[in-house]
DNA sequence: TGCTTTTTGTTCATGGATGAACATAATAGT
DNA sequence: ACTATTATGTTCATCCATGAACAAAAAGCA
């Protein structure tokens, strides 16, 4: 059973025209997650330009919330954290480690691993980071009400878990 | 400013609303956005495995199903849709061209600007990818009921229409 | 008309992310 | 103890996207 019964067979009508009914765009889930999809994106435009005044990217930004978060974890943990590659790791901590708001520091026991620890002036800079990121997403989400905003979470969570599987 | 007190500086007095640990991941919008976005995330990744059975990568499947959605729409448009940069789409475009999946051809009132238009291929191509879209858009949302489906839309839609502003 | 500004698309240097190949260290199997 | 397998991190070639600088065409304006 190849044929799976799908939008081309139907939207193509014996005219040629392509009748749009059961184009994607009209069904619901489509188009629901298109806008999430689309909020996401719009999100990370305005929120790389807000941080832009730290002299910092999004990448970076991840980086150093998560270490605040998780203080000593290892470069693997992290790229996992962050849904990235090793190597994106490899790539981008040298340069935060350059700039002195990152320390690696070898694990005692395993020394393949790289513990990740925050400087105090990294400590700093991923304050002020988080605090535009909160209020950014506060400014954001003031259009729900707590409840709608608690609602969208728990779907996502619920949505995120069956995408892992 | 040494202090390992995490809530002074980042935390707001001007409410005069004390809480003692008023860390990001604590703030319920701060929480939930954070679902979305890491919903998103997995998404591109689990789409772009699905999208490589037929040869192509997301940001090919963009443009492709934005000209079938849209025929005869210029490059400025098109990367306005996606979000991006006109040169990315001077970057892309040559590829879809050179495999035939695109054709570009200039406006007659207005020779600056190239329309495009799927070839045949490219539109056979377009409706495979829009199935396997659909599909699994279907498939991962399922863990959501119709209402909620339209709910979580409906919000996405009401903050994407404060983040453009 | 003639000049300036805006619009559309391209090029190029740059930066971030990828995945394969690699090196090293830890763990498992015998 | 010895080998094989797994885990962690790095390097490198490559790809995609960016934004600035550019060229060509259109539109505005005197």
């Amino acid at each position: 059973m190849n044929k799976k019964q799908e939008v081309d067979d139907q939207d193509i009508g014996d005219t040629g025209f392509i009748e749009t009914q059961t184009l994607p765009w009209d069904l619901p889930r489509f188009r629901n997650w298109i806008a999430v999809a689309r909020v996401h994106q719009l999100w990370k435009k305005v929120f790389g330009e807000a941080l832009s005044s730290l002299g910092i990217q999004v990448a970076h930004y991840d980086v150093l919330a998560n270490i605040f978060h998780t203080p000593g974890l290892t470069q693997q943990a992290l790229a996992e954290k962050l849904l990235v590659g090793r190597s994106a790791m490899s790539m981008l901590l040298p340069e935060l480690e350059r700039r002195e708001l990152v320390e690696r520091r070898g694990d005692d026991t395993d020394r393949r691993v790289r513990r990740l620890w925050l400087t105090p002036t990294g400590e700093a800079l991923t304050r002020k980071a988080m605090a535009i990121h909160v209020a950014r997403i506060e400014a954001m989400m003031t259009v729900l009400s707590d409840a709608e905003c608690d609602a969208v979470g728990e779907m996502m969570r619920r949505v995120a878990k069956a995408l892992e599987i």
